[in-house]
DNA sequence: TCAAATTATGTTATATTATAACACTACACT
DNA sequence: AGTGTAGTGTTATAATATAACATAATTTGA
């Protein structure tokens, strides 16, 4: 696939610049607004660069949130194939890389037989830090 | 959980009903249009609707397609632990029920050693009804 | 049993997320 | 040079979801 390594576009390059400084998932509007000072002026500009970097696997969307997160996975060379874990108190998502689960996702064929191309998994609870924060008593 | 035995009430009746007829999963607006006759207005009481029945785990919200779909699985009795096979072509939606991959989702836990309260599990692919109908050329 | 708390309803307005449609530009390729 | 493909810029609008407020129904427990 050499797709990849196609040198991006300016605004393919903005956008995938932006995302990758945030640690966080972030939304479309509010990369639109960090960008607009770059040249970067309306939401189709913005969604096409998502569109095409989540093609070429350096982004992944985080369905539960409609944000978009860079690609942590150095060897994750198509899209479609994503593990997240997500935390409900402070929203900070984790690419998963679990050789054991990967590979059981990737065979996994269901009662007819069929193949999939693709997943995407998603994990929901209190990270590390959060559960710190907050003796159990407290938590809502 | 008894949460789960309490009646619904009515506008929980009437958006359930609808979903439950629909073989696939339906969206928030069309629910909507199509319940106006019923005495349903306008989109909060859809929403309010929705996000009840997905609590007590009487439906559940299809993330890449923004579409709700009735839990077909009977012992289903927590929100949020759910696997589905979406056939790209014509969007149907199945719950799969796979007794080792649920198991296997339901124990993981991350680096941290955290375990998670619950997952959404997508599988993207093309369903057999689907495949029977295009030959492999045809396929874009 | 009745007051308080909780849950549900109805309504208007608005926020948020995403795409359609059209005109134009840059570049790759043979 | 001409044609195709991908990218850009722009306006408008579609589609999805929630805020905020007023009111009614229901549970519940002192």
């Amino acid at each position: 696939m050499d797709k990849k390594n196609k040198p991006l576009s300016k605004n393919q390059k903005i956008v995938l610049d932006f995302i990758q400084k945030n640690k966080k998932p972030v939304k479309a509007y509010s990369i639109l607004s960090n960008v607009k000072r770059k040249g970067i002026n309306a939401p189709p500009q913005v969604y096409r660069a998502l569109d095409k970097l989540i093609e070429i696997g350096k982004i992944h969307r985080v369905e539960s949130q409609n944000s978009f997160v860079a690609c942590k996975v150095s060897d994750c060379d198509t899209p479609h194939k994503t593990i997240f874990s997500i935390c409900n108190s402070c929203e900070i998502v984790s690419e998963i890389k679990d050789p054991k689960l990967f590979k059981q996702l990737k065979d996994f064929s269901d009662n007819d037989g069929i193949k999939f191309d693709g997943y995407n998994l998603e994990f929901f609870g209190t990270c590390k830090a959060c559960k710190n924060k907050q003796p159990e008593s407290t938590q809502h």
